[in-house]
DNA sequence: AAGTAGTTTAGAACAATTCTAAAATCTGCA
DNA sequence: TGCAGATTTTAGAATTGTTCTAAACTACTT
């Protein structure tokens, strides 16, 4: 299949940020392959295991660039604990506790109706189901 | 209004807790009045400006106790930030972004149909709807 | 190749929360 | 009312997740 291998410091320049190999390599991990919904601990592992050198600060300020770029979005569910999505679009959530897993779904699935106008002076921005689950 | 005062040593006796001073003063800067989304360092402070000396641990102690007791629900919206709800009914919340205010709204305003079964071996716990308004 | 701006990094700093262990307080029972 | 034992409070240290600092490094431009 040539010509279908995604070119990640393309689409990093694309969103204005200089292709790194930090970056790209972070890239790589969270956007081949299915969506994921990652911790910075948890990407920070992982790229360790690929034998790159990328410090935990690094993570971090990937995660928020990426972020703010719109490559990713940040999910709280818990307390103490950031997850950053690499699916972007319309969707909700699954939450598994105790285990802390994120299981994705279509938005399209549910109905949400009836509800209220926001409070005076302010405009909505999102809607998030979190549905929880217990093991 | 005789016999309307809610005697908070007894609510926290029928929840398995002693009624010392602490969270005495703090159940009723918690209940009396309407219902609160506090954070531990808010609510801290409103003890504090009682004069009643009560440490922050106690605080965080209290809020921890007082949520497994069934008393307040934590609510997490915001990263690095527990909220806890002294309404403890089903309800849903409009999240004021920057400001960090939190808005109940009733349950049975909105409809949630069409919800995904639970993941395999998993039962539902709570659906959480957070409506993310911006100023 | 050199210059410059942007990036990475180790380590310090920070903010929210929890832990430790000693002092204080509550409770049930003399 | 006084004690004894169990629970609670507290100051301060510790831990966790995250951000900051400033020096070394790297990517892009010329
Ligand atoms: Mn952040
Ligand atoms: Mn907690
Ligand atoms: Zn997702
Ligand atoms: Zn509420």
């Amino acid at each position: 299949m040539p010509g279908t291998s995604p070119d990640y410091a393309a689409r990093l320049r694309e969103a204005g940020l200089r292709p790194t190999r930090q970056r790209v390599a972070l890239a790589r991990l969270l956007f081949e392959g299915g969506h994921r919904h990652v911790t910075a601990e948890g990407l920070h592992a992982d790229v360790r295991a690929t034998r790159l050198p990328v410090s935990l600060a690094t993570v971090y300020n990937a995660l928020n660039q990426f972020r703010d770029a719109g490559l990713l979005r940040e999910v709280v569910v818990a307390p103490g604990r950031s997850y950053f999505d690499t699916n972007t679009g319309h969707h909700h959530h699954f939450f598994v506790e105790p285990d802390g897993e994120l299981h994705d779904f279509a938005s399209d699935k549910v109905t949400i109706a009836g509800l209220p106008a926001p409070p005076k002076g302010t405009r909505l921005a999102r809607v998030d189901v979190i549905v929880r689950v217990r093991r």
